[in-house]
DNA sequence: CGGCTGACGACCT
DNA sequence: GAGGTCGCCAGCC
C-alpha cells in the first residue's frame, strides 16, 4: 500500500519524495520485529540507499508515528548516534518485548523482518 | 550546478 | 574481533 499521510501521519512529514518512501517502508516492519537498514533500502530498491533511510529517519521529528527504533543495522547493533535517541529506540524495543544488550538486539536473527520477493 | 554528506553494507587486512 | 576502505545515491549547502 502507498503512502498515505491521511492514515500515517501530518503531512508536515511527507516533503520530499525519498524520505516519504522510507517512512512507509518502515511503517511496514511490525511490532515486536527489526528490520535492518538494507533491508528497508532494498524495499526501495537498492541496498546501495541504506545510508540514505539513516538520514530519512534521523530527519524524523520526535511526534512522528513512523516506527524508526525498529530499524537497526545489518548485524542488530543499535546505530542511533544521538545518546538520547539511542536510549529512547533500546525502551521502545524493550517495551515491545525485545532485548537489548550492549547495543544489539538479543537473538536479532530471530526477530529479523525479512522481506519475501528480494533476491 | 558541482561537491559534500552520511542512524549503512560488503569486503579486506 | 577490531579496525579501515570503498561504493552507494537522494538531499542539502
Amino acid at each position: 500500500m502507498p503512502y498515505s499521510p491521511d492514515r500515517h501521519g501530518p503531512r508536515r512529514l511527507v516533503g520530499p519524495g525519498f524520505h516519504a518512501r522510507v517512512h512507509a517502508a518502515v511503517h511496514t516492519v511490525p511490532a515486536g520485529r527489526v528490520a535492518t537498514y538494507g533491508t528497508i533500502a532494498r524495499l526501495l530498491g537498492s541496498v546501495g540507499i541504506a545510508r540514505h533511510v539513516g538520514r530519512a529517519l534521523a530527519a524524523l521529528p520526535a511526534a512522528s508515528d513512523v516506527p524508526w527504533w525498529r530499524i537497526v543495522a545489518a548485524n542488530g547493533r543499535l546505530a542511533c548516534v544521538d545518546p538520547a535517541s539511542q536510549r529512547e529506540q533500546i525502551r521502545r524495543l524493550r517495551h515491545e518485548g525485545l532485548g537489548v544488550a550492549r547495543g544489539h538486539v538479543v537473538a536479532f536473527d530471530e526477530h529479523e523482518h525479512r522481506v519475501d520477493g528480494v533476491p
